[in-house]
DNA sequence: ACTAAATATTCATATATTTGCATCTGTTAA
DNA sequence: TTAACAGATGCAAATATATGAATATTTAGT
């Protein structure tokens, strides 16, 4: 037995997790770098961004876990990329609102 | 001496405290509740969501503090509503996001 | 099989967030 | 000026997140 209001609830929850993994200055970046469908390896975004290999890996985990991004492995390479073109909206709309 | 990337950062550092405001099961649904210019106060949000005055309080203030929301005080009442209409995008892109 | 490169994982520490009770402040009406 | 309502704030405990050093895993080349 299923209600409604749980329903919705796992959908809040669905999209609060996914909005929470975009929340992080370095994982906002990422995702700017990824805009118009860029595919780009750890190593690559480690030095874009000029952090630690491990802490890019753990912010292109918790992207890949909560939905935002999908990885493909081609070698040696593991190449991410967004899952949903849309959500470049959501920098954008970030961009205009941080604009005063 | 301020050089392009401090302002990168801060840009950044900003957009992304602003989406963590968002990024909470209970401040989406409030942002649902007040699309489209709609004001309501402190009380009506915590009836409307079932959760505590202070808690519910707690998320105005983060959502205000971050640039997501404004507040008129009107007598006894405090309404808030959004700062940007735009930020309706988010919510909505989530939900295309969330359909799967 | 051995080595090196690219990525992922484990672990510990530091830091931040969430929640609600209790309390305080501001506002209206009697 | 007091009572009652609406909202904000301080605080503490529980929980979650961030970071990076060290290490493990995966893959390709020799």
């Amino acid at each position: 037995m299923i209600n409604i209001q749980e329903i919705d609830a796992d959908r809040l929850e669905m999209a609060a997790s996914m909005l929470k993994a975009i929340a992080h200055p370095m994982r906002i970046a990422i995702l700017k770098h990824l805009e118009g469908g860029k595919k780009l390896t750890v190593t690559e975004i480690h030095e874009l961004l000029g952090i630690e290999q491990s802490t890019t890996s753990h912010h292109l985990g918790i992207l890949k876990d909560k939905g935002v991004l999908c990885a493909r492995r081609e070698g040696k390479n593991t190449y991410y990329y967004l899952k949903h073109d849309i959500l470049s909206q959501i920098v954008d709309c970030l961009q205009r609102c941080t604009c005063e």
